[in-house]
DNA sequence: CATCTTTTTGGTAGTCACTGTCATTTACTA
DNA sequence: TAGTAAATGACAGTGACTACCAAAAAGATG
């Protein structure tokens, strides 16, 4: 039983068959990803349409599947840092590991990243997968430092941190390989430590007026709470 | 010849009742973004399927066009205050006006987002044009401060604003309207102001190894204004 | 091994977003 | 008023995706 039967090995068997050919198809030598039928997909990996369907119900989810198999590392790599290194090096191990696993495969990187430029339904569903893995680090990061998982300082070292990655990602494909992605993480990571923040440290409040948050009452009378509130 | 024609004047009408029309059957009092085909919303517009698509490429593009008339505050705001005021106040002040739009008009604010929720393609359009709104606010910021425009400061720059943007959006959504998103906004930048960032300030070089890039031997002063890491 | 059940597969028909073409109508112009 | 260029609408596609049903394959049971 615990054993993969027959049926679970073929299944395995058809779903990388089916990101093999797709990916062949779509980027490098291929036809490029919109002019790849899902028909064409099928019989190249050997299955009736319905059948392709039912192993990925999109088009866009083959690559994305693809896509997975290396942003997965982040979490997986920042839970197991996270245990023996302080939260700051952890996250950024795991920004790096990602990193380092396109810069072993650039040639797989640069094809996801080439599809991606072509479909903007491919691009969506990458961008949900980092609204997820945004979700599972703000609570990672919340339960290592004790704090709530709505803290919005949890909250924007999270998105900053994907941020981070996805700059890094992003200059490098522009680059065309050439940059160092990784080089280019360190580099962002250094100029947020050094505060290149280029924020006002005065004077919002006039702006953002009536700006309370949460439960804090219509009483009007009350704008020093604000300061308070800010200055935690 | 400057004033519009009939011509002109029915194409704009055309446009504003086809939005109009489209957005109502969408969110709200409608039947869902999905389950309204073009078909309806051109019967409902007067217009003939085949006009409708000369008018709106993509159904998503009927969504977009109405979030744009926001968003599109952003870089008009940003480079009408970067005349009088320092940098990081203009930008300050482009996030607040944006948001304050949005504040201005829930309902639509709070459909829209419910539109963009329901449509992945929707949601992959709005993520091109916050693109093409960093690579425009780069430039500006880039002119302003007198660095070329792939700088990375720059770059990170542009992106952590928008990021505080839409980090504000998202806390304001999920509280149905409920926290100010300006507050939220300002909360955010206080943030980054006082130095949440959570990176570390020593050993990243080892793990990015080779990652030497342009201009990056230039050892810059240790700032080390980490002591306010947040430890808490 | 034969049989029964469950899962997997393939085929068929349909919906809908979107494209391309072409004749017709409409607004502008000489 | 006639002529021209643009806007429109009808029609016929293509391709992603869905729903449905019958046949084949895998597993369990006698």
């Amino acid at each position: 039983m615990l054993s993969m039967g027959l049926r679970e090995k073929k299944a395995q068997r058809n779903r990388d068959r089916i990101i093999a050919e797709a990916m062949a198809l779509f980027g490098g030598s291929g036809i490029g990803y919109e002019s790849t039928t899902m028909e064409v997909i099928a019989e190249a990996a050997d299955i009736s349409p319905s059948t392709l369907y039912r192993y990925f119900p999109t088009k866009d989810s083959i690559v994305l599947a693809s896509l997975m198999r290396n942003t997965a590392k982040f979490s997986e790599v920042f839970a197991q840092r996270v245990k023996e290194l302080p939260v700051e090096r952890a996250l950024a191990e795991a920004i790096f590991a990602v990193l380092a696993v396109e810069d072993a495969e650039p040639k797989h990187a640069l094809m996801v990243r080439s599809i991606l430029s072509q479909s903007p339904v491919a691009r969506a569903r990458l961008w949900d997968y980092l609204g997820e893995l945004q979700f599972q680090l703000t609570r990672q990061l919340a339960e290592c430092l004790g704090k709530k998982p709505d803290d919005l300082s949890i909250n924007l070292t999270a998105r900053i941190a994907l941020e981070v990655l996805m700059a890094a990602a992003d200059i490098w494909r522009d680059s065309k390989g050439k940059v160092s992605s990784r080089g280019t993480a360190a580099q962002f990571m250094r100029l947020l430590r050094e505060g290149v923040v280029l924020f006002p440290d005065a004077g919002t409040e006039d702006v953002s007026k009536g700006a309370v948050l949460k439960k804090s009452t219509k009483k009007s009378p009350v704008r020093k709470i604000e300061s308070r509130l800010r200055s935690r």
